[in-house]
RNA sequence: CGGGGCGUAGUGUAGUGGUAGCACGAGUCUUUUGGGAAGAUUUAGCCCGAGUUCGACUCUCGGCGCCCCGACCA
């Protein structure tokens, strides 16, 4: 990708409207673009990055036999009439305006639906056990939006359901849910905690949160130092130095965000829609079910909160919008560094290299430098004079003060 | 939903009861080029509505919007 020809720009000053560190960081660098509290949208840099986390949650998913499919951001009342749930307020009420369609809420969560649909393709335990996940538009009317993308009233939302034909069957899989999510965190760079917690509107069990440790996150946990254990405050006996209950540690309490959740929903909606199996003996069951979230618009506010400088952010190589930065410093009257410095786009653009190309022929050295660091690519490469003068390319991690030169009869090796 | 703050070009900011400047950005030209360059030139704005007034961006009231704290919550 040329630089000179990416829409969305770099923003010298922050926003006045935004003090949260991942929305200025990301408004600034051309990520995102804040339409209304809580309501972004993503820019080309910032869809990259979204498309990156989709992509590695895809993976884990997949592998551990989810199934992706879609479902409508329109739900009728009569799914959420089945539950009870069409009263919660973090509903936004839809109408036609013609006032002749039936009442709908923008989905916020889609248990019903799904439960709804996998009504017709259930009959026998030979059905079960399956998992269905999207990735897709969530809604709620959060009555404070805040912190940029940490909550929004529009976000991105992998959620994947899973049926089950015993308690015993989900346990399982919900042990392996547990371990695909630590996988997914990993990978977008986060090192994440698995935490009891409560489970709001969706079950009356316990729940389990995966939290990232963050000074501006807004839920508290009570982390065990030693052995991990953690349990979010809102449930929480433990107290900052207790003892940890599993394995005696010191107990201390942490601000962290929520990136995702795993729920047991047991039969509370396979009864409620009737959704039966029959097992081997030919008896009737209700199914059972699991649910289990991931924001992804939240991770990519926690890998900025957690990932940051102040020149501006440093993204953990596997949810970086690009791979190289490749910036070149020529002069009106030197052609040559120019030319190099499209030879060797071209080279890493032939082998599908995601590469950033800064082109852009009336930007100053400062000011390249200064959006490579806001825009936080983790390689920088800068072909100039300089270097050309030693048949060389500079190599600069964002993450590292150093710089280092090649040859670029190299350049290749540093795929 | 309670409390606080704030709404002026794309961004950040001045400002007066007589309708607005500055910087950056963006466009054009020239000179520049290793940490946010220089000159010339152009571009673009008072959140909305009502009221007071000869006249409102300014004062009053009412909306709406944005941020923060709290409550709530992925």
């Amino acid at each position: 990708m040329r630089q000179s020809k990416l829409f969305g720009q770099t923003l010298r000053e922050n926003p006045k409207d935004e003090t949260s560190v991942n929305a200025r960081l990301l408004e600034r660098g051309g990520f995102v673009y804040k339409n209304s509290a809580g309501v972004y949208s993503y820019l080309p840099l910032g869809w990259r990055v979204l498309g990156k986390i989709a992509g590695i949650i895809r993976k884990e998913m997949n592998a551990i036999g989810g199934q992706e499919m879609f479902m409508p951001a329109l739900v009728e009342k009569k799914y959420l009439d089945a539950t009870g749930r069409w009263d919660v307020p973090v509903g936004f009420e839809v109408k036609g305006k013609n006032e002749k369609t039936a009442d709908f809420v923008l989905g916020w969560t889609h248990e019903e639906v799904l439960t709804a649909i996998a009504k017709r393709y259930i009959s026998s335990y030979k059905d079960l056990p399956f998992g269905a996940y999207q990735i897709q538009t969530k809604f709620r009317n959060e009555p404070r939006a805040k912190s940029g993308l940490l909550r929004g009233r529009e976000f991105m939302m992998k959620d994947l359901y899973s049926f089950h034909s015993s308690e015993e069957d989900f346990k399982n899989y919900y042990a392996i849910v547990k371990e695909a999510y630590f996988k997914i965190f990993e990978q977008c760079g986060l090192k994440s905690f698995y935490t009891v917690a409560a489970g709001g509107n969706f079950t009356s069990s316990n729940t389990h949160e995966f939290q990232v440790l963050s000074q501006v996150g807004e839920d508290k946990i009570l982390l065990c130092l030693k052995c991990e254990y953690a349990e979010n405050k809102e449930i929480s006996k433990l107290g900052d130095g207790d003892k940890c209950p599993k394995c005696g540690g010191k107990i201390k309490i942490e601000n962290a965000i929520e990136v995702g959740n795993i729920f047991p929903l047991g039969e509370k909606y396979s009864s409620a829609f009737n959704l039966q199996f029959i097992d081997s003996r030919g008896k009737k069951e209700n199914v059972v079910m699991g649910s289990y979230g991931i924001g992804l618009g939240r991770v990519i506010g926690t890998a900025v909160e957690v990932y940051h400088d102040d020149q501006g952010i440093i993204w953990p190589k596997n949810i970086a919008p690009f791979q190289i930065h490749l910036i070149e410093l020529s002069a009106k009257d030197n052609l040559a560094v120019k030319k190099q410095a499209e030879k060797i786009y071209e080279i890493f653009a032939d082998k599908g290299v995601e590469i950033l190309y800064d082109d852009r022929a009336d930007k100053t050295a400062g000011e390249k430098f200064a959006d490579a660091d806001l825009i936080g690519i983790p390689l920088r490469i800068v072909i100039s004079a300089k270097t050309l003068e030693n048949n060389s390319i500079e190599l600069k991690k964002r993450n590292k003060k150093a710089v280092k030169l090649i040859k670029i009869s190299d350049v290749e090796s540093i795929i």
